[in-house]
DNA sequence: GAATAAATTGTTTTT
DNA sequence: CAATTTATTC
């Protein structure tokens, strides 16, 4: 049995706390799922049934890790507990209700490509042109609008009444319509149909108030309007409704989250009782600091210090790069001397506010042999591939998917082409039926060649469908690949394209057959289900020894020894878009300090005086966040030194970009320059290095001792390469050379007098 | 209808 | 700049 005298005072409160609601302000790191944790196990251990609780996450990854902790204290397995996201939790009141307000129980869920395409649809069927109003746009539009639980005429009635927002309007109408013909949901209609059906079906709301007396809702901060009115709507009978989160760490506003949810909780249950989590346990005391010291710059925060009893721990290093391959080069360096002091690559993880930051990282951490693993970028369940293969099971599960059924109808081909697939939809929409059905019953008009074509379709599809019944979910899915020919497709071809793609699906088919051995419900719509609710983020078992690089964003909820944080920036971070407006600039703020909580033990920090982002070059200043850190926390290392005032009297070459100076050409492969696999293009545009240094004069004196300054095994900085290992040093005089080993780019010798380099660390 | 060339476009964050 | 979409040609 678990011992409640394992929690500090305030932990302990929020797990005591059992009746009534309850604002959890858990501060980063200060144990709140562990608080939380205890809570559920605590009411367990009161006699409350499972099946009376309910857990609403973000992520599935924390149900899941919520759900393994719990039974660790009570040391048995919990089945009837209802554990998950919001969108999953819905989607299990869907399942059986739903039929309720109009759709089949096999509903489909579309996810954003799906939506964005129906998008597209509704704009041509409407003779709008999708340049003057792209569909991505449209989406946004009706998917904030849901994220506020508004309709298409709600959304219309609110807004402006200008040319454009009527055709916005239609075409969320005629969305809405094509949704509901084909049988799906997109995810805010998750939410957002479960909320209605709440409201029409009174009964259905009443069974959910009496089955779940205790309610709790993980990071409270990022939950939106439909969010926080379901909630609302379960625990307003018996208000014992738990939240734990944290206003500083709301990040996620511009999908619709209401910060105000969290601010403003106590005004709607005024007899809430407020337990703050003030003790971190995370990070040492120079981390929490600046975390602190920066968060501090935001109004209208929830009373909170975050405080620690741990050592003030290593200083923050920061490093101010020439541009963003030397940042990359430095962040390699750092993490394989991290490595070698027994860290392990899964410590660490680098940070960015946006994904195309991620390259060159990837690019220099392939060159210094040092394994990662991105997270957040294209979903594996995103790639062409498998789409393929989830729209016949999609199609198959629900024959009114016309997206779906679209996708695949000449994948691979078939001799379907577009002027039948029209043929087809024009018969579907005069006879108000569905694609499939048009497909079944092909219009007389079109000729008996594509006919054909469309008979055998519909042969294949309906003799999949027949075998389906018995057959084991894994061995089914071998069953549509092999049948439909969507690996025989590549066959012959041994482009690495479609080797990998081969490959992947081949991945896909083991990943279900996983699932349909793990899962209590192996079917085929429970995995589709999965597989529309699952990230990347969540899918656990990947290899622990590599490095992670992930945006700020994917980074809450995790933690590690070592956390880079990578381009501070004014303009990339704080974002441009977000400089103007304050909010959303607080919003930055607190996306930062999410960054600097990450970190348990160590903190390296970044940014480039000049960086090249979407083709163009960009002359940055420091984040304001940077200025926002004490001097005290920061060691710079440049200067090896904390006061920035220090730093100003280092020798100009160091901090600034040299004079420019035309080399003679012939001097290039002195440098050795053209690392194999480097684009000579890439090479020649690196300004400051192709048109040279001017040496200057500190070091022309310094000339004749200078050999002495440097021997093998010293840590030297180079301005274009980064942290580099001196290998030796030879020749006299003028003639002296140096050969350094750089993580990044190999080894390179360089004139002593000339080169640009500098001690860090002798060995 | 398919393969290739040309043009366009997007770049914040994602359950 | 790269990746995707569209136009062109066979």
């Amino acid at each position: 049995m678990f011992d409640l005298n394992a929690l500090n005072p305030m932990q302990r409160k929020a797990a005591e706390t059992l009746e009534g609601p309850v604002l959890i302000l858990a501060g980063a790191g200060s144990g709140k799922t562990r608080a939380l944790t205890y809570r559920i196990a605590n009411l367990i251990a009161h006699g409350i049934p499972p099946y009376a609780i309910l857990a609403l996450t973000f992520t599935n990854k924390a149900a899941k890790e919520m759900k393994n902790r719990i039974e660790q204290l009570i040391g048995s397995e919990v089945t009837d507990m209802w554990v998950g996201t919001f969108h999953s939790i819905c989607v299990r009141i869907l399942r059986r209700d739903i039929e309720k307000i109009g759709y089949s129980r096999s509903f489909t869920i579309y996810d954003e490509d799906d939506s964005v395409k129906v998008c597209r649809e509704s704009l041509k069927e409407l003779d709008i042109d999708d340049k003057t109003l792209p569909p991505k746009e449209v989406r946004r539009y009706i998917s904030d609008a849901k994220n506020k639980m508004l309709t298409a005429d709600e959304w219309f009635a609110k807004g402006p009444k200008d040319y454009r927002c009527q055709r916005i309007h239609d075409v969320f109408v005629r969305y809405e319509a094509k949704l509901k013909n084909a049988n799906a949901l997109d995810f805010d209609d998750l939410l957002f149909k479960t909320l209605q059906l709440f409201v029409d079906h009174p009964p259905v709301l009443d069974y959910y108030r009496r089955k779940f007396k205790y309610i709790h809702v993980d990071e409270y901060q990022d939950t939106n309007q439909t969010q926080y009115q379901l909630v609302r709507l379960l625990s307003m009978t018996n208000r014992n409704l738990c939240v734990v989160g944290d206003d500083d760490q709301s990040i996620y506003g511009w999908r619709g989250a209401d910060i105000h949810n969290i601010l403003d909780f106590e005004k709607d249950y005024p007899e809430a009782a407020v337990i703050k989590l003030e003790q971190n346990y995370r990070s040492t005391a120079n981390i929490l600091d600046a975390a602190n010291q920066v968060i501090a710059h935001n109004s209208g925060r929830k009373e909170k210090t975050l405080w620690t009893e741990t050592a003030p721990g290593e200083s923050i290093l920061l490093f101010r790069a020439g541009d963003e391959r030397e940042e990359a080069a430095w962040v390699c360096e750092r993490v394989k001397q991290l490595h070698e002091k027994q860290y392990a690559y899964s410590d660490i993880a680098v940070l960015y506010r946006t994904h195309a930051q991620s390259r060159v990282l990837e690019e220099m951490l392939t060159r210094a042999g040092i394994p990662y693993k991105t997270f957040g970028g294209p979903r594996f369940y995103d790639r062409k591939e498998i789409k393929d293969i989830l729209a016949y099971l999609r199609l198959l599960v629900n024959h009114d998917d016309n997206v779906s059924l679209e996708r695949i109808i000449n994948t691979p081909r078939r001799s379907i082409g577009d002027s039948t697939v029209d043929a087809l939809r024009e018969h579907a929409l005069m006879l108000h039926q569905s694609l499939y059905d048009s497909v079944r019953t092909p219009p007389e008009s079109l000729s008996s060649r594509p006919r054909k074509c469309i008979q055998d379709f519909y042969t294949l599809m309906e003799g999949l469908e027949k075998e389906r019944n018995g057959m084991p979910l894994g061995d089914f899915m071998q069953l549509v690949v092999d049948k439909t020919g969507l690996i025989s497709q590549f066959k012959g071809e041994t482009s690495e394209e479609n080797l990998e793609r081969i490959q992947n699906m081949k991945e896909f088919i083991g990943a279900a057959r996983q699932f349909a051995n793990e899962s209590e419900e192996p079917t085929l719509e429970a995995f589709l289900e999965n597989v529309a609710l699952v990230t990347d983020l969540d899918r656990e078992g990947e290899a622990p020894q590599y490095l992670t690089l992930m945006t700020l964003h994917s980074a809450k909820g995790l933690e590690y020894r070592a956390v880079f944080i990578a381009g501070l920036e004014e303009g990339l971070f704080p974002n441009n878009r977000s400089a103007s407006d304050p909010e959303r600039l607080e919003e930055e703020r607190r996306l930062c300090y999410v960054g600097i909580t990450r970190a348990k033990e160590r903190l390296f920090l970044s940014y480039a005086k000049r960086r090249n982002l979407y083709n163009e070059i960009m002359h940055n200043e420091r984040s304001r966040f940077l200025r926002e850190i004490p001097d005290r926390l920061l060691l710079d290392q440049w200067t090896g030194v904390h006061d920035r005032a220090l730093a100003a009297s280092t020798p100009a070459w160091k901090r600034e970009t040299p004079p420019r100076m035309d080399f003679p050409k012939a001097r290039k492969p002195n440098l050795s320059f053209g690392t194999p696999g480097m684009k000579q293009k890439g090479v020649l545009n690196i300004p400051g290095v192709t048109k040279g240094f001017v040496p200057s004069k500190v070091r022309e004196a310094e000339n004749g001792t200078l050999k002495m300054l440097f021997s093998p095994g010293d840590s030297v900085l180079h301005r274009k390469f980064g942290e580099g290992k001196v290998l030796e040093v030879f020749g006299n005089g003028s003639d002296a050379r140096i050969r350094i080993f750089f993580t990044a780019y190999g080894e390179k010798i360089f004139s002593l007098s000339m080169a640009p380099i500098v001690k860090i660390e002798t060995h």
